[in-house]
DNA sequence: TATTGTTATACTCTATAACTATA
DNA sequence: TATAGTTATAGAGTATAACAATA
């Protein structure tokens, strides 16, 4: 009874590579990590501002993305503007809003932070154009995209 | 000048890729960190517990494995004996040394954990068995191991 | 009344530095 | 002296609850 003959375990292949996708995921978010130090900023500070380097967004707005608390965006956004980062700006259409937008500065910080993630070229690097194409689709299938 | 002619940008795929395990490293993570949440556990008492759940080790050799500091540790094993998850072992050969180990009830915890991420059946469930395959392919190759 | 953003609070994770007990 | 683990401290991220301004 302590290993039901029907429990739905995925197969072999299924389990290794779910541990490969946790090795890729524990690499990436190290390179991301560092790439993010390297400005001086944390991983948080780092998504923030590359999600404000495309568009400005409302706090609220914000938090959904980064799936956390409005609270905690308010701190993190603080933390940007005082660098000059980041600003607020009223919303015209309604005064309740504040929208977060990158200043030039945080855009180009975003820019170097994008380029400086390592993990786009070296273990790609190994990979054939026509196995990149391969790996392409099958994490578009993965992910239900294509 | 502002766009030098040879700076060395990785070509679409590659970028596109990139995106790509971007998007499996988030949905990863929140898998993670949601079947955590289940076991009222943080994701870093969740990843501690889980290196545990495989055999005892030196506070030391946890701190290199989940790269932090060793003070760090101390904490997350603290709040995980007080659950009677972990417990902490003289080691005989030096006593300086103190091993973390699972309990029975933390390695269940640990096992439920493991079985419980969605990760690993829902979005690869949609690959064929060959599909699978050459995704473990190609992971490997990109990680290095083959 | 409902929504937006903020503040206040408490907990966890994190790194740094100083301490202890062993080696 | 050097190493293993801890403590103390401070900063950052997180969720919860209560609040002011606006809709």
């Amino acid at each position: 009874m302590s290993t039901p003959p029907n429990a739905r375990r995925p197969d072999p292949v299924t389990m290794e590579v779910v541990e490969l996708i946790g090795d890729v995921v524990a690499r990436f978010y190290e390179d991301y990590e560092e790439a993010a130090g390297e400005h001086a900023l944390t991983g948080a500070q780092a998504r923030l501002l590359s999600l404000l380097a495309l568009e400005p967004l409302p706090m609220r707005k914000l938090a959904l993305k980064l799936k956390c608390e409005p609270s905690n965006v308010t701190g993190i956004v603080d933390r940007l503007e005082v660098r000059g980062l980041v600003e607020r700006r009223p919303d015209p259409a309604d005064r309740r809003v504040k929208l977060a937008a990158a200043t030039e500065e945080g855009r180009r910080v975003a820019r170097e932070l994008r380029e400086g993630l390592r993990f786009a070229r070296e273990p790609l690097a190994g990979l054939s154009d026509a196995e990149r194409r391969s790996l392409r689709e099958l994490l578009r299938r993965m992910l239900g995209v294509g």
